[in-house]
Parts: C-alpha cells; sequence; structure tokens
DNA sequence: AAATGGGGCAACCGCGAATGT
DNA sequence: TACATTCGCGGTTGCCCCATT
C-alpha cells in the first residue's frame, strides 16, 4: 500500500498566504494550541492542509519569530555551525533562537555560501595572515616569519590535523615550513613539471626553482597526506583550468 | 517605458523517523 | 509485530521584486 497523500487535493488551497489565513490561524491556535496538524485546517475553518498550516506557523506566524536582517554575529555562528553540522538546518535554528531552519537555509544558500566560495587570491591571503600573525605575534615569539605564516594557515585551514596523522616521520618539522601562501611559488612547484615523477623528483631533491629558493626540505613535504590532498590545492589553484591540469599531474 | 535576468524568499514536495493502533 | 498515520526535515520550486539593458 502507498503512502497516504498528505492531504486531500480536492478544494484545498496553495500558494501564498492571504492576511485573513494568517488571521484564522493564528487566532485558533492561540486558543487551542495546534494540536494535530491534519485535524487543524477544518477546525481553524481554512482551505488548507495541515502541513501547509505547520509551515506557515512555524516558518512565519510564531510569535516568537525575530523578523529582519541576520546579524553578523548570526552569519558567524551559521557559518560556524554549518561547517561543524553540515545541512542539519534544524539543528543549527535551535542554536540560533527567533531563527527558523527555512530561513537560515535560504540565507545560506543566498548569501553565505557564495561568500565562502570568493576565490581567495595570493594578496587577500597575505593580508589576513599578516593580520593573524599581528594578532597572536607574542604566541609565536622566537620562531622566523615563514614558521610563524604557516603555522597561521594550518589553524586556519585546518591543516594541523595533518600533522598528526601523517604517516611520514619527517613531516611535523618540515611542515611548518609549507606552504608558501603565494600561488606562484606553487604554481612554479607544480607546473614547471612535465609528468608526475617530475614533480615527485622536484620535491624531493629541490629541483623546481621555488623550491631551490627557498631550500626547505622538499622530500619530507612529499611523503606529507598534504601533498596528496586534491582540497589542499585546491585552496591554492582556484581555476578550473589550473585544477584540471593539477588534477591530471597528480593523478588525483 | 518595456523587456529581461537574477536574487531573495515563502511555500511545496517527498522522504524517513516517530508515534499510534 | 506489522501497518497506518503524523510529523519534521532538507531539497527544490516558483513567484515577486528590483536592477539593468
Amino acid at each position: 500500500m502507498g503512502r497516504a497523500p498528505c492531504c486531500e487535493k480536492m478544494g484545498l488551497k496553495k500558494g501564498p498566504w492571504t492576511k485573513e489565513e494568517d488571521h484564522k490561524l493564528i487566532e485558533y491556535i492561540s486558543q487551542h494550541g495546534h494540536g494535530n496538524w491534519r485535524a487543524l485546517p477544518k477546525k481553524a475553518g481554512l482551505l488548507r492542509c495541515g502541513k501547509s498550516c505547520r509551515l506557515r506557523w512555524t516558518n512565519y506566524l510564531r510569535p516568537d519569530i525575530k523578523r529582519g536582517n541576520f546579524t553578523q554575529e548570526e552569519e558567524d555562528t551559521i557559518i560556524q555551525l554549518h561547517q561543524a553540522l553540515g545541512n542539519r538546518w534544524s539543528a543549527i535554528a535551535a542554536r540560533l533562537p527567533g531563527r527558523t531552519d527555512n530561513e537560515i537555509k535560504n540565507v545560506w544558500h543566498t548569501h553565505l555560501k557564495k561568500r565562502l566560495k570568493l576565490p581567495v587570491t595570493a594578496e587577500t591571503k597575505q593580508e589576513d595572515i599578516n593580520i593573524v600573525v599581528e594578532e597572536n605575534k607574542t604566541e609565536f615569539d622566537g620562531q622566523d616569519s615563514k614558521s610563524k605564516s604557516l603555522e597561521i594557515i594550518m589553524q586556519e585551514q585546518d591543516y594541523t590535523t595533518y600533522q598528526t596523522q601523517s604517516s611520514s616521520p619527517h613531516s611535523d618539522a618540515t611542515l611548518h615550513n609549507y606552504p608558501e601562501s603565494d600561488q606562484d611559488f606553487w604554481f612554479d612547484v607544480v607546473f614547471s613539471s612535465h609528468d608526475p615523477s617530475d614533480i615527485t623528483n622536484n620535491c624531493i631533491t629541490g629541483d623546481a626553482p621555488a623550491l631551490r629558493e627557498v631550500d626547505h626540505g622538499c622530500g619530507s613535504f612529499f611523503n606529507t597526506s598534504v601533498f596528496h590532498d586534491m582540497d589542499f590545492w585546491c585552496d591554492i589553484f582556484t581555476t578550473s583550468e589550473e585544477k584540471s591540469s593539477l588534477s591530471a599531474l597528480l593523478q588525483f
């Protein structure tokens, strides 16, 4: 037996709610509570299905709903919670009093997702890093500036886990020297090579010009899981052409 | 002034989970 | 225990408004 329809289609209204319908729904729920949603519309004198009534109430008419634009703090909270919970909008909404899951979902799709996807240039990345370096400079006393930058990149992008998860015995020491925030640096590393073995050799021997310049003990970096992680490279190379070439070269 | 395209948002749809019988 | 019903969630749609051409 198939699933029972949520409501009889015949004679029931769909689409936007009128003020009169809103008033009836508010009036009924304020006096009797919603009880059984399926039975509610008939009792309230509404030509709607229960599902439609529930949605209208929970997303729009509930008295505790906060109207208006989201504050910066709320947006930051959504971003953080989304990173932790994924698309579990109701769980996110539960932590934002007065906001509905539907509203949060809409804000995510229309504003926040785009904001997070904005391409990050080497310049803006370096600006961000410099700001954090300034904010944390006391914490990094005694380290050279490159190590500081990398430490912060790792923290910001959650790459710290690689340091402990990598099977490479060298990874802890050398990851502190990589990556540079400069896209050109990595461009040189990867695209100065003609095939995957070249990259491997460049990384191990330091033959890539950029690597020669910084002389950082490249072989260890090649041994880390970061080197084999497409997400890591995607963060550096932003265009589809670059990613496509990279993917082919590194055989992801 | 009219046409068009895109963004924003409310509402709908379908599914799985929870609850009732 | 099995089946029916209801609820709630997340994905998607479609309408309205506004900016641009």
